[in-house]
DNA sequence: GTCGTTTCTGTTAGCGGTAACATCAAAGGG
DNA sequence: CCCTTTGATGTTACCGCTAACAGAAACGAC
């Protein structure tokens, strides 16, 4: 009983792994860190020890050791409710795991912000910069990066450029896939409300929508309309789409916040959700669940893009020296499409 | 010329400081740590050469050399959108500070997931853990964590308890403040809808109402709704309240998801938001700014009640053993009344 | 003037890891 | 059979900072 006793600081140390596995710290150190070089018996032993005991490195020992082994900036603005929050679960969590110190450092979205900022990660010594939407796209922000020799990962960039590394999903395909949905329901007029311009994203959704919309066997009808992410703006696309003389019968809004818009416009014309009209988002952050009937819309695995974004630097800022990284990554994550209340097959009164 | 050289890694450590400032590393630290004992002249050079050099301590070496000097774990469900984030950014920052480690564990709002949790908190070397709401209200999560000997803050808890600390607003004069505003543009029949049961909160903002309410002059009525803080109860309860007999003129609901209700219903039966109906909220959370017309509420500093939450946390933690701090800490942090575009003076038409 | 005291400041050691090099055994090569 | 070569581990030193203690002035008091 008197077996694992790790009493009072829950601090297993590698110390406590090595003896237990009868093996240096060093050699711990190197099963935890997927060194090569390592006997497979030998980094059974000590996989078992560390279980047994339940060991954790130390981030700060591991960061300082490594000697700013991985400072990773995270630049935010107030990209829309609730997908912070995932983001930064995600990316904390990644941070732990790989042992990386995050900065984060908080932006308006304009040029002049952001540059400040970007100033203000190097200052405090990171040696990557992750760039969460819409960052990712801002030249001011990645051009500052480029001079200060940082790494970049773009999340969530509707494309891939040459000068940054990106974690993303298909936009396209996402759409294309929501598009389909609501042609099997029986929709054949369909509005899109699109998102900021500034944002490629926005485009590919569009694209995936449009690609899909002209494929549909029978023919349908597309209504679009322009927005900028903002429930505002997805309130107003609604209404000027409901008050058209042959309103659609369902509204593929490109984010959630723009949804939850025309589930309020669709409400003040009386409308019943889905009875009348299906509305469907994109993104499936905390707003699609927080009103009601609550949204149909497109899962980004948005923690998981953070934790992949810190991997990717984390990798390069370490692996620095040897082959110059020049290559960025393009990591293509999986969505889902996530059908909840919102989307109902198409009136059948036509 | 070979003067400011600090080239490369932007890593200003404590030796530089302190050859520029003439004295030992130690001493620097002591000024860093604001520690007594040291002249203020000493202390005045040590701070010009910091700032010249834009010295910045090494979180990690801190966290380190100081023993683990903080691991500090936070419990997290779902709270209102936006709220996370915002609340994760104070608590990241004031654990840079304060160069304490973050453990984040996600939980769902039921004693068994919150024991699970703070078991694994526990596991993971946490001495300390914040709960923000509505964890700091659970007796299992509050129980488990006595039981583990870790010291406790509870963030927005309506009242102070004896077996935690707290970091919170007057949420009673908060909500007594609003009333007197709604009060102020002249409306007489006011409705209000409660939060959830389970938070003391909830109940203290009531009570906040009802005392100002009972105190106006000339007399005001109050029509009080049951309500869970989410959207969705919002918008039911205003649908009641509004389809009264005689509707209230304002209507004042616990937090913004459900002000955000309370709009939909509105917008829902053709009123105007504010010509019609005064809607106003609490908390000021993102979906405050996100929906239209943007809410009036009040601010709860929540990023600097989560700093506030590490501070108190690793102060008692390095403290540990001399005076036992078995007083915990009751810090109230100021909130504001923030006024936007969802209020306005009562209809004259009686 | 000598000896506490007090007040400031410097030294030493070590937190938990890891880079870089040293070591040592087994494997080939001539 | 000796000498590389290779692969698997152990050693040493140090990352940047801070406890804990040691030392050195400054100041009275006797």
């Amino acid at each position: 009983m008197a077996d694992s006793r790790k009493d009072r600081k829950g601090a297993v140390t590698i110390h406590d792994v090595a003896r237990r596995a009868g093996v240096s710290p060093m050699t711990v150190s190197r099963v935890m860190n997927e060194a090569p070089g390592v006997k497979d018996a030998t980094r059974k032993t000590v996989q078992d020890a560390v279980e047994a005991l339940g060991y954790a490195p130390n981030a700060a020992a591991r960061s300082l050791a490594r000697q700013g082994g991985g400072r990773i900036g995270l630049l935010y603005s107030n990209p829309s409710a609730g997908y912070l929050s995932e983001f930064l679960v995600g990316a904390l969590d990644g941070a732990q795991k790989t042992g990386a110190l995050l900065l984060i450092e908080k932006c308006d979205p304009n040029p002049e912000s952001e540059r400040a900022a970007v100033g203000r990660l190097i200052a405090g010594g990171a040696s990557g910069v992750i760039l969460p939407p819409p960052h990712g796209e801002s030249y001011a922000a990645l051009s500052e990066l480029k001079d200060g020799e940082v790494a970049v990962v773009a999340v969530a960039a509707g494309r891939f450029r040459s000068d940054a590394s990106a974690v993303r999903i298909d936009d396209f395909a996402a759409a294309a896939e929501m598009t389909r949905h609501l042609l099997e329901l029986g929709h054949r007029r369909i509005g899109f409300i699109k998102g900021a311009s500034n944002q490629t994203a926005s485009a590919e959704r569009l694209l995936g929508f449009e690609t899909e919309m002209r494929a549909a066997e029978p023919a349908a009808t597309a209504l679009i309309e322009a927005g900028e992410f903002t429930y505002r703006s997805g309130l107003e696309a609604a209404e000027r789409l409901l008050s058209a003389r042959r309103p659609p019968t369902a509204i593929f809004a490109s984010n959630d916040d723009m949804a939850a818009g025309v589930l309020t416009a669709a409400h003040r014309k009386g409308l019943d959700v889905p009875g009348a009209l299906t509305v469907v988002g994109f993104d499936d952050t905390s707003i699609a669940t927080a009103v009601w009937p609550e949204l149909t819309t497109v899962r980004q695995p948005v923690a998981e893009m953070a934790e992949a974004a810190v991997r990717i630097l984390s990798d390069d800022i370490r692996g620095r020296g040897q082959a110059r990284s020049d290559a960025p990554v393009d990591r293509l994550v999986t969505h889902t499409l996530v059908v909840r209340d919102s989307c109902g097959p198409a009136p059948t009164a036509d």
